[in-house]
DNA sequence: TTCATATATTCGTTTAAGCGATTATATAGA
DNA sequence: TCTATATAATCGCTTAAACGAATATATGAA
């Protein structure tokens, strides 16, 4: 019902804060998460479904992958100017897209 | 050195938002506070500090009163969007706008 | 100096949440 | 069916933070 108190809740981790950025740029698994973020599979996992729960992020299962992406509505818009306007001005989160972009490029090219 | 996350972390409550949405409309003393969204002395007091060392918002002492008002700086705009687009909206911050009000205008009764 | 008021701090308790390590579950592919 | 991979859930522990109640401090006024 405190749909905005719980959103806050969810904003106030750096860890689920790095994840909100990495899918402000697309729709990700788990696995990619823990990759970019290098962090451990239970770590991600447990912060993604805490997004899950806050209806910040939704899921999508396919094949035995669960991706993530962004479920952020009208009424949580100030997200966007946190992540454009403060986020990413920070070091630590214009590395991790950084990161984010080295892993997918290096994922992609296994699969040639 | 991790402002945004201080600022995250002391949004994540319901009393600081609420009280944080009454120093959007003026500077105001503690008893205000208590008064206004009826809450105890010592519960005011805490909040208003936990906003205070988040740099949220900044004291000024006069007389036995302690002040406080504002601290928002460009890097947290954010928040301003978080106050007007979405707080504002609920019932629970309006009604205590309403009690702002009508608590300051009883007191000024008082001193005539 | 004494008293009342405003505010901050401390104490003890309770709850939420973070963590690593481990285990469970589901799916794909051999 | 068996195995590997991806993800979620559980356990035990630790820490942060919320609360009410009580106490301390500072200021102004009598």
């Amino acid at each position: 019902m405190e749909k905005i108190l719980d959103a806050l809740k969810a904003l106030s981790d750096e860890t689920r804060l790095r994840i909100l950025n990495l899918l402000y740029e697309k729709e990700l698994c788990v696995c990619d998460i823990m990759e970019t973020l290098q962090i451990s599979q239970a770590k991600a996992s447990r912060h993604l479904i805490y997004l899950k729960n806050a209806e910040l992020v939704k899921d999508r299962k396919h094949a035995q992958w669960v991706y993530y992406s962004l479920a952020i509505d009208e009424r949580i818009k100030f997200i966007d100017s946190l992540v454009y306007d403060n986020l990413r001005n920070l070091e630590l989160y214009q590395n991790d897209l950084q990161n984010l972009n080295d892993w997918l490029k290096r994922k992609t090219m296994n699969c040639e």
